[in-house]
DNA sequence: GTAGTGATTTTCT
DNA sequence: GAAAATCACTACA
């Protein structure tokens, strides 16, 4: 079922573990796409320099500070977008970085060809935040989308278990590196 | 398998 | 003007 509003209404880092083997779905002009959640990182507010929200509400970071339960997604490094989840409550910023949904379950072709059409392991179509969102055609236009409400941008909970999963820090940052914010499963048994 | 580096644009200083 | 929550390609082992 479709996840609600009370999920994402709490404390960032509670609500980024428990993302993990939620399904991610998105159904766009191109067709619907569906993928499983195996790895996030947890970004705060004002306690977390590394966050775009640390410097506090600006035009692009604006969403993070709003309801729980939005999109956030933002375009890095001029090639890439990033899709982020929104947490805590209003007025307080908070969001989750989805980094990789494996593995890709529904869309799989129009992934590929978003993806530029070559030839690639499965695996390599969604496993990193700029690759989830090419393969997924996720851009701007997804940024502050309700996810709770929105039938075309939503994440669902399928009953899967997380039985076990690794935390480590998180990744291509440069401040508050000694934080262990990011969230790692191993994913479906093979 | 690992290591190094260029691409390219949004955003804030 | 500088830095950025990344990726793909190349070289080499």
């Amino acid at each position: 079922m479709k996840l609600a509003r009370a999920f994402y209404q709490r404390p960032t880092l509670q609500v980024a573990p428990e993302l993990l083997g939620k399904f991610l779905i998105f159904h766009s002009h191109q067709g619907t796409f569906v993928g499983q959640i195996n790895e996030v990182e947890a970004y705060l507010g004002q306690d977390d320099p590394a966050s775009h929200a640390f410097r506090g509400p600006t035009p692009r970071t604006e969403v993070m500070f709003g309801e729980a339960g939005f999109s956030y997604v933002y375009f890095i490094y001029g090639m890439q977008y990033s899709l982020n989840i929104v947490a805590e409550t209003k007025g307080k910023a908070g969001a989750v970085l989805i980094r990789s949904v494996i593995p890709p379950i529904e869309g799989v072709e129009i992934m590929r060809q978003n993806r530029g059409g070559k030839p690639r392991p499965d695996r390599e179509l969604s496993n990193g935040p700029g690759k989830l969102c090419q393969a997924f055609g996720i851009t701007r236009e997804q940024n502050g989308i309700d996810l709770t409400t929105s039938g075309e941008l939503y994440l669902e909970d399928r009953g899967t278990r997380i039985l076990t999963h690794q935390v480590t820090p998180r990744i291509g940052i440069s401040q508050n590196t000694d934080k262990l914010w990011r969230y790692v499963w191993q994913g479906p048994e093979k």
